[in-house]
DNA sequence: CGCGCTCCCTGGCCGC
DNA sequence: TGCGGCCAGGGAGCGC
């Protein structure tokens, strides 16, 4: 999309997870995409009148591109954008968790769904001192600390799971009593998860296809999410599950204390 | 203020 | 084949 025109665009409903914005694909049409890039889970589209598309995929959506300049829209296909060289990238959602917006490009850290969302875990300003920092003091379960956006940008269900169990951490540990030495070793584990799981092309979970529509291929590596039951590669005691803040977790009770 | 529960929505899958 | 119950990648909002 990057340098393309978006020469029309098609909008099938009037929501999503919340109203899209008044008249939200006039606003987007003739634009030209300056920049496509990302903070935390949003997918920021910079356009050429200061102003920046944002997008929240949820748990259901995807973006996917047809070669053809009109393609036959889903039940489920909400947004249809045609390019000016020739494309159509389709919004499909079927859960309709995801979102849209329209931000001016200088209000968009002011944004209230960005504004205090932690940072970026594979970033200079993640580190064991900041991450202790944040822990201190906090009641809550590590898990759900670190499904807290606040906190650290961009983890969700699968990769907390997985970065706790390579970390030794148990889920059920207070955060507070992460802070410090073991925080010193949950850093590098949650940016060793992700950066695996990236070059892996993401983790497919029923339908969940890259861009190009080829497969992720990571959840082939996952130790614990999704293996209730099954044994532990290390010491063979099966994997539990458990539900904390209305979410999976999936973790071994004899590696992980 | 910080925490955990419920809900938003659709659909797949399982057991009966 | 149908139906009810449970589950799913996220996270806002509310009550305690």
């Amino acid at each position: 999309m990057v340098g393309q025109r978006l020469a029309k665009v098609t909008q099938r409903r009037a929501d999503l997870r919340w109203p899209l914005p008044e008249n939200f694909a006039g606003r987007l049409e003739g634009r030209k995409v300056v920049r496509l890039y990302r903070r935390a889970k949003f997918i920021l589209a910079e356009l050429d009148d200061g102003w920046v598309w944002m997008t929240h995929l949820g748990m259901s959506g995807r973006m996917y591109i047809h070669q053809e300049t009109e393609p036959n829209p889903g039940k489920h296909d909400h947004i249809l954008i045609r390019t000016d060289g020739g494309h159509t990238v389709v919004y499909q959602d079927h859960r309709r968790f995801g979102m849209m917006d329209l931000v001016p490009a200088d209000d968009l850290d002011d944004h209230r769904l960005l504004r205090d969302i932690g940072p970026e875990p594979l970033g200079n300003n993640f580190d064991g001192v900041y991450l202790s920092a944040s822990l201190q003091g906090r009641r809550t379960p590590i898990k759900s600390a670190l499904l807290d956006q606040k906190i650290v940008a961009g983890l969700g269900n699968i990769y907390v799971c997985e970065a706790l169990y390579h970390s030794g951490i148990s889920p059920r540990r207070l955060a507070a009593s992460v802070a410090g030495r073991r925080a010193e070793k949950l850093v590098p584990a949650i940016r060793d998860v992700l950066t695996k799981a990236i070059a892996k092309g993401g983790s497919t979970l029923r339908d969940y296809v890259q861009a190009s529509g080829e497969l992720g291929y990571f959840q082939h590596e996952f130790a614990v999410y999704g293996r209730e039951g099954e044994p532990c590669h290390h010491c063979q005691e099966p994997i539990l599950r458990l539900v904390q803040s209305g979410r999976s977790t999936f973790f071994c009770s004899k590696c992980q204390r």
